[in-house]
DNA sequence: GTAAATTCTGGGGTGCACTCTAGGTCAACA
DNA sequence: TGTTGACCTAGAGTGCACCCCAGAATTTAC
């Protein structure tokens, strides 16, 4: 498999696998006679799994870390389930403060809600405006 | 309250104060008569709330897209309220992507620690090496 | 009265994660 | 044979969200 179509079936731009061999994330592949990079079909499940690393907002720098050690050989497993878990633990924060936005966002859409229904209850829109400007204030 | 003050309470640092002031986040502070800006009580608030939006990813440009309609007045409620229902769409879908993560993570410490144990119970370092290497190379 | 602390402005610098460009090589097809 | 399209390298550029710095002014504390 050459870099464009692993580049379409991972969904990583070309450039982005490039750099991403540069920085040690993905092995280098072997190359055919001109010099192309020739991936093989296993490279996509590790790919898979780095998707997934930045998707939990892990940066590029700790996941070479982890790509480095896993060359490594299985010696290192003790490290890497650390960082695995170490990982864990932010996503399991991020995800209650995402959370706490949902509310938020939810809260303050019921709100406008309300606002503008109230603005069409009252067929005065100059009324509505004074009456609304002090929720305004207070809730955005 | 100056802008030392603010950036205590607020959690954000001076420079992203006046960082903030200056792509329109904040709203002008009045200033004193040695020029220093003086913040009223209410900016924090609204501080929280920028906050909260950061938080969900959400970047400056749109933020100050919402701070300037707040500006406005009550008259584009309507359209914070779709900017704040659009933000709430994709938290939830963020929401969703790091609990699949987090499912995924759960589910490699886990691997990583029955490997560890494994290794410990058969007292053959080597050998354990060897039969744990094809699950790496499947599951890392 | 002077030294230290705080704030001011304007503009440059940083780190991250790509993304793009220029100038070339190579394989396959008409 | 020649041209098209995919690929190559090295390095520059981008957008984001700050962060830092120099040099000046002002306020506060002693």
């Amino acid at each position: 498999m050459y870099i464009g179509e692993l580049s379409a079936q991972s969904g990583l731009s070309i450039d982005t696998l490039r750099y991403y061999e540069k920085i040690g994330l993905i092995p280098d592949p072997t190359r055919d006679q001109g010099g192309r990079r020739v991936y093989q079909e296993s490279i996509k499940d590790w790919i898979a799994f780095l998707k997934k690393l930045r998707a939990t907002g892990m940066g590029v720098k700790d996941m070479a870390r982890y790509a480095a050690l896993r060359e490594v050989g299985p010696e290192t497993a003790n490290q890497r389930r650390q960082m695995l878990e170490d990982r864990r633990d932010i996503v399991t924060a991020k995800i209650e403060e995402l959370s706490d936005c949902l509310n938020l966002l939810n809260y303050k859409v019921d709100l406008y809600e309300k606002m503008e229904r109230d603005g069409l209850e009252t067929s005065s829109p100059l009324e509505a405006k004074v009456q609304t400007k002090g929720l305004l204030k207070k809730e955005d």
